[in-house]
DNA sequence: AGAAATATGTCAACATGGCTGACATAATTT
DNA sequence: AAATTATGTCAGCCATGTTGACATATTTCT
């Protein structure tokens, strides 16, 4: 880094666009700042629609998840968002009571509380989940033809460890089950 | 994508790894669900750290943009964090109080009030951006040679066109800053 | 010089969404 | 029949976001 700058460009460049440039220990700061900055305003689509539906970014939690995985337990869906009961039951309460999401006895073990969206329910699913696609679209489409590929790697990496291979399983499961509607 | 696929790791890969294989107008369900979890990890390991100091994600945030870019503003950190001086104002105050900040008046001009961190302060922002940079490592470790600059294009694309260039000018003057130390 | 604008701080009140602890009910398992 | 499990609910606390009003010091404008 002893190389002397003269464009602005180069300069900004010099100064976080090389990873082979940070010293040993020293923080990756890019990435770090970037994973802030690109998920406040990854939130802040769906925020915005939900503010008008008097329901906050809990809900949206609680129904994109019931929309992906219809039938979902109460139990799975806490260990999941890994809230108490407490927590999901203030905010599934109401998505319940306005008539987005309905709960089914199991039909195998009748203490069970399958969770299933409504038609309402689905509509609004959708549409915050075409907010944040349109985003992640309008992302994908600057880059090469492997970055969505890519953002997939870096982000499941990101996991914890224990939880990554149930996380995968979760996308591969939800994906299956959403298929034939 | 009509191979006859045999094992479970190629089928679970087939179930989503496979960006072509999305409808038009389907959300992006991987990389919106992994960037739930993947966020969700990464602010775990701070939190913990935090939980003995007696301090939350909030102070974590003021502490790393004060660290990050010392004589700071309080009008530009308020902006940066898209919060009120409200919510600033309480927990500045306690790291301010407990030593871990110092505010001096601007020279240029006095009503400014430059934020900096103490010796104490840099010592546990450095901890936590160590605890994050350590996952990050942990990431790239096992992904490609590019994966680095991957990551980064595609968190940088996620952020709102009106912030980006601000973005990555604060990453870079950041860097420029804290270099000199 | 005096008025207006700016940067910051502070008080009070309220909302959201986490948490713990205690307890209740129904269904299943032992 | 007893123990365990799945879920729900009440009450209260905490962290962190919000709005609105107002205070102070300083700078800028006329």
């Amino acid at each position: 880094m002893a190389d002397i700058i003269f464009s602005p460009a180069a300069e900004r460049a010099a100064a976080s666009a090389d990873p082979e440039s940070r010293a040993e220990g020293e923080p990756i700061w890019d990435l770090i700042e970037l994973l802030f900055f690109a998920y406040r305003d990854f939130v802040s689509d769906p925020d915005h629609v939900l503010e008008k539906f008097g329901f906050g970014r809990a809900h949206h939690r609680v129904l994109h998840f019931v929309n992906r995985n219809p039938g979902l337990k109460v139990a799975d869906l806490l260990e999941t968002l890994r809230i108490t009961k407490q927590s999901l039951g203030r905010v599934l309460k109401q998505l319940v009571d306005e008539g987005y999401v309905v709960q089914k006895e199991g039909p195998d073990d009748r203490r069970h509380r399958l969770l299933f969206v409504t038609p309402k329910g689905e509509q609004l699913a959708m549409k915050l989940a075409g907010l944040q696609t349109a985003r992640i679209t309008r992302a994908l489409a600057g880059l090469g033809p492997n970055a969505h590929e890519a953002a997939r790697a870096f982000l499941a990496a990101m996991v914890d460890d224990e939880s990554r291979e149930g996380v995968l399983r979760f996308i591969a499961r939800a994906d299956r089950a959403r298929r034939p509607r």
